[in-house]
RNA sequence: GCAGGGGUUCCCGAGUGGUCAAAGGGGCAGGACUUAAGAUCCUGUGGCUUAGUGCCUUCGCAGGUUCGAAUCCUGCCCCCUGCACCA
């Protein structure tokens, strides 16, 4: 078969025919399915064509189905990495060019075309030949391209704005302070893609506790803590006494902590001034006043201390810190420390633990008790201490209660009490935050990262109460496939919080109210879906022209047609047209996506969605999709293991890449792209292609004359009927799968026994067989099917617009007849083997009593396994109990295989073996056979007549 | 750590209470066809046993519920994905 030849042949025919540009239509019902618009950065390789051509199939079947389906395409090039690109071709980065000329086979002639934004986005989109769009367009989707767009679209940018303009409107922005990775030396926020070391690490919250010491008017000790509900058993403060710490003003206040910090809070405070150093040893001794307990304690030393972590000073808690209570016990047993540093040894030796939380395991000291189980001596075990903390912190969050210490926070679970400590002291003027990364964090050009706080961050307000309860109610109606995925949309639900907006670099709409900001990429893919609805007509209008009362004409009915042409010089006929497409094609049907992009994209749009249109605007579904991973592994186009559209579409075909990509699994899940599993599928794959087309050239009867049909194509009908209907059942449950391999395997199995079961075919029932396998293999494989639809079988128009088939009845008992004669088969060809008879000269079949028949009826009653059942239910018919020794004998069979029998229905064996013997003399290589009822056979010298059962005649060999 | 998903026979993968030693495919073995290879078709593929049978063991591990569990419940171990400024 020449797959190029019908692919081109296919595809012109479906753009010269406009049959995917749908128009509005009263008379179908529309379909709109979106799909995530893909950043057309890069080759398209299979892991991408997976996500689309799921999506396509999805469309085609319903257009199929008599749906008018709208599917459109649009391309995601707002943010950094554009402008990344840009950059580095510009220097002719070596890595970079490598990139584009290998990865993506981009002529090295063409880089020049990218060294703006505009020329890359235009060239990566329209020129690249292994691209998204010709990797689309290869693929054959039905996308309707008059409605393709670019996310920097000057239209697309009044949209989006406008959508902002709604968000303020419902108060859902906000502003507001929020920690950030920040490289001092490029001066700019990083994210992980931006870093040569500490991917993936975070930002800690820590409470800055203050302080004050004693004989100053406004100087404190800052202590950096993540455990601020642990500040009612503070005894002391410890400092490095080998360390000079500096002193800061931070408004009219100074603080000490260490230089490290001190150079962090820069980023984080307004009008941070260096404003002297000061000794441990003038500190070492001294009093301070102590945050939430009010009550002055001491300042030791401690060598544990780091000036590295935090602010280099710690507040003391032995009864709940194992380290704080290693470094007390060293104080304490050695008075030289304490001599060499002045202090008050009867102090230190006096101190009293004080304990705050009660945990199950630690009782109401961890800290001693776990030193104690750990055998942990002294400060200086610096991992036993680690680990220690660890184990305590977490006992403590997750089962500790706050003790009598904690005063009006006594009794509460520390998860609580943590953050409502925390703002108090805050509140008070006692604390402060203080955000610290969990790792190092260098950038690309090797600085070193710190924590930012950004004081005017502009957010949308995710964490808003009101939102997310409506929001859910939205969920809640939707659909969702599969289902299993509403619990994940559940929990995100729960966890969003309000989530930056803006950001100060890249492609994409600029801010409304701070125009040196740019809305960043999440916040302009969540209601494009709407905009598709009439791009192919905004295009043509000046981007000027649209205002916030034109949008809110067409997606919210606000206004008049005319009001809107008045202020914006529009025709009135115009926005009309606009206003019916968006409502012909709204709600989304289903909005289409990959699962990792659940927790933002598509959450995000169903928020979104929930606070801008009206109820009856939103969607009706989601459909997540699983990734692709190549012979176990990620694709990674840096490590050369992708395969690519363009290369992998002329080496097997089109639809048969379309067909691999969705043989294995279904579209929610990880599919493993095996070559070599691929290929066998293909090849079982092409056989059966094949051998419909060779039919299909063969045949041409319409009609169906049941009279001429025997059992054997009454059987095949019969399971044409049947797969259809299951194929049926699984598209609309979106089991692309299971409905592919109905049609393909399934079928193709159905069929090979319907050749060998019948020496001659019948036409009827070939044609009917080919054209209906026809229709619904087209949304998988729509190159070869429109071919044989128009081109063999000679059908008018596309075979998209043919209309599913109809759900047929199915005839039970006709399946009967072939389960019977496969049975028999399958059970001589045991015989034959295990009793070595490789030419039966005779084959006798038994063919089980009447009466056995009727006790099969009365098994309805029995509705376990239970051998005393079966037989009390049977011997109370008298005929069964007539029957004796016999009857007890099929009652045993009848328990033993309960459900088996219960489903058996009446069939006329003799007739059905009589009809296959030739058949089945074939088969087995036989030279006779003979047929009896059990017990008028007058032939059975091994006695074989009285073991026939129901559905299962006695056989025997010679 | 938090959240979601998952662990099935040589391999990939179906299977959510009885017809399950467990679909389908692959691999492997045997047979038919062929001069041969390939393609195609048939048969077998946990163990023992047997004229189409019966028994034992098996569905991450350990318990439990039930007349009956791969399937339900509890605990544990392991794997994958996401965790926010990143498209």
């Amino acid at each position: 078969m020449n797959f190029s030849s019908i692919e081109k042949n296919s595809q012109k025919t479906w753009e010269d025919e406009k049959l995917f540009s749908p128009e509005i239509d009263s008379e179908k019902k529309g379909f709109y399915i979106q799909v995530a618009y893909p950043y057309p950065s890069g080759a398209m390789h299979i892991g991408h064509a997976k996500t689309y051509t799921t999506t396509d199939i999805i469309a085609k079947y319903k257009m199929l189905a008599g749906y008018n389906v709208l599917m459109p395409m649009g391309w995601h090039v707002s943010g950094t990495p554009v402008l990344a690109s840009v950059e580095k071709l510009k220097e002719k980065d070596s890595e970079t060019v490598k990139i584009f000329t290998e990865n993506f086979k981009i002529p090295e002639k063409d880089l020049k075309k990218m060294h703006t934004p505009d020329g890359l986005v235009n060239y990566m989109v329209d020129e690249a030949e292994y691209g998204y769009k010709k990797g689309m367009k290869i693929l054959g989707f039905g996308i309707d391209w008059r409605r393709e767009l670019k996310t920097i679209d000057e239209q697309y940018k009044k949209f989006i704005e406008w959508q902002y303009e709604k968000l303020n409107q419902k108060k859902l922005i906000g502003k507001g302070k929020y920690p950030i990775r920040y490289s001092p030396k490029d001066k700019m926020a990083v994210g992980d893609h931006d870093l040569k070391e500490g991917e993936g690490i975070g930002i800690q919250e820590f409470t800055l506790l203050k302080f004050k010491l004693e004989g100053f008017k406004n100087r404190f000790l800052v202590a950096a803590t993540l455990r601020p509900e642990t500040v009612y058993g503070q005894t002391n403060l410890w400092l490095n006494p080998e360390y000079k710490y500096t002193v800061i003003k931070t408004g009219k206040e100074e603080w000490i902590l260490s230089e490290k910090a001190a150079e962090k809070l820069i980023y984080q405070k307004e009008n941070i001034k260096k404003i002297g150093k000061m000794n441990s040893r003038e500190l070492l001794g001294e009093k301070v006043e102590a945050p939430g307990i009010d009550r002055k304690i001491p300042i030791w030393p401690a060598s544990f201390c780091d000036p590295e972590i935090g602010s280099g000073i710690v507040t003391s808690v032995p009864s709940d810190a194992p380290i704080d209570m290693a470094a007390l016990i060293d104080l304490q047993s050695d008075e030289s420390i304490a001599k060499k540093h002045g202090l008050d040894f009867e102090e230190i030796k006096n101190t009293k633990i004080i304990p705050i939380i009660k945990t199950k395991k630690f009782g109401e000291n961890a800290g001693e008790k776990i030193l104690k189980e750990m055998n942990i001596k002294n400060q200086k075990e610096l991992d036993k201490l680690e680990k220690a903390k660890e184990i305590v912190y977490k006992e403590g969050f997750h089962s500790g209660v706050m003790l009598e210490a904690a005063g009006k926070f006594k009794g509460l679970k520390v998860s609580k009490a943590k953050d409502l400590i925390k703002e108090e002291l805050i509140k008070q003027g006692k604390a402060d935050l203080f955000f610290e990364l969990e790792g190092k964090v260098v950038s690309r050009s090797g600085g070193e990262c710190v924590v930012r706080l950004l004081d005017d961050q502009w957010f949308v307000k995710y964490g808003n109460k009101e939102w997310k309860k409506n929001s859910k109610k939205d969920l809640d109606g939707m659909k969702i496939v599969p289902e299993v995925f509403r619990k994940q949309y559940e929990q995100i639900f729960n966890w969003l919080d309000d989530k930056p907006l803006t950001r100060a670099k890249g492609l994409g709409t600029k801010f409304p109210w701070q125009k040196d900001q740019v809305i960043e990429p999440l916040g302009d893919s969540t209601v494009y879906m709407a905009y598709f609805t009439i791009a192919h007509l905004i295009n043509t209008i000046e981007a000027q022209k649209l205002n916030d009362e034109f949008f809110d004409f067409i997606f919210l009915g606000k206004g008049s047609a005319k009001n809107v042409a008045d202020k914006t010089g529009l025709k009135v006929d115009l926005i009309e047209e606009l206003k019916k497409n968006f409502d012909y094609w709204y709600p989304l049907a289903f909005n289409v996506s990959a699962i990792e992009l659940i927790p933002n994209h598509m959450s995000f749009s169903i928020f979104q969605h929930n606070a801008i249109f009206p109820q009856n605007k939103r969607q009706i579904g989601t459909i997540n999709l699983g990734m692709l991973i190549l012979e176990g592994k990620k694709m990674s186009s840096s490590k050369g293991n992708v395969i690519l559209i363009n290369d992998i579409c002329k080496k097997m075909g089109t639809d048969y890449v379309r067909f691999s990509l969705m043989n294995f699994v279904e579209p929610w899940e990880e599919m493993n792209w095996q070559s070599k599993e691929v290929s066998k599928g293909i090849k079982n794959l092409n056989n059966f292609v094949e051998q419909i087309f060779k039919l299909a050239n063969s045949v041409d009867e319409e009609k169906i004359d049941l009279k001429k049909l025997n059992d054997v194509d009454k059987w095949f009908l019969n399971r044409i009927n049947f797969r259809i209907n299951n194929y049926i059942g699984k598209m609309n449950e979106f089991e692309l799968r299971s409905a592919l391999q109905e049609m393909s395997f399934n079928l193709a199995k159905d069929f090979k026994w319907y050749k060998r079961r019948n020496s001659k075919l019948n036409n009827a029932i070939i044609f009917y067989f080919v054209k209906n396998w026809c229709k619904i293999i087209s949304p998988f494989m729509p190159h070869l099917a429109e071919e044989l639809w128009r081109h063999v079988l000679k059908q008018k128009n596309s075979v998209f617009l043919s209309g599913l088939p109809e759900k047929q009845k199915i005839d039970k008992s006709v399946g009967a007849g072939e389960n019977l004669i496969e049975k028999v088969l399958d059970d001589v060809i045991a015989i034959k083997a295990l009793a070595k008879i490789e030419k039966p000269k005779k084959i006798v079949f038994y063919i089980a009593d009447e009466w056995k028949w009727n006790a099969l009826k009365l098994l309805k009653k029995v509705d376990r396994p239970d051998f005393g059942l079966v037989i009390k239910t049977l011997m109370a018919d008298k005929t069964v109990k007539k029957q004796g020794k016999t009857a007890q004998l099929v009652a045993k069979e009848f328990s033993s295989r309960l459900m088996e029998f219960k489903d058996l229905e009446k069939i006329d064996e003799e007739k059905i073996l009589n009809d296959s013997k030739e058949f089945l003399l074939k088969e087995l290589n036989a030279q006779k056979i003979e047929i009896f009822h059990e017990k008028k056979s007058g032939f059975d010298p091994q006695n074989k007549a009285v073991k026939s059962m129901p559905g299962k005649p006695a056989i025997y060999l010679e």
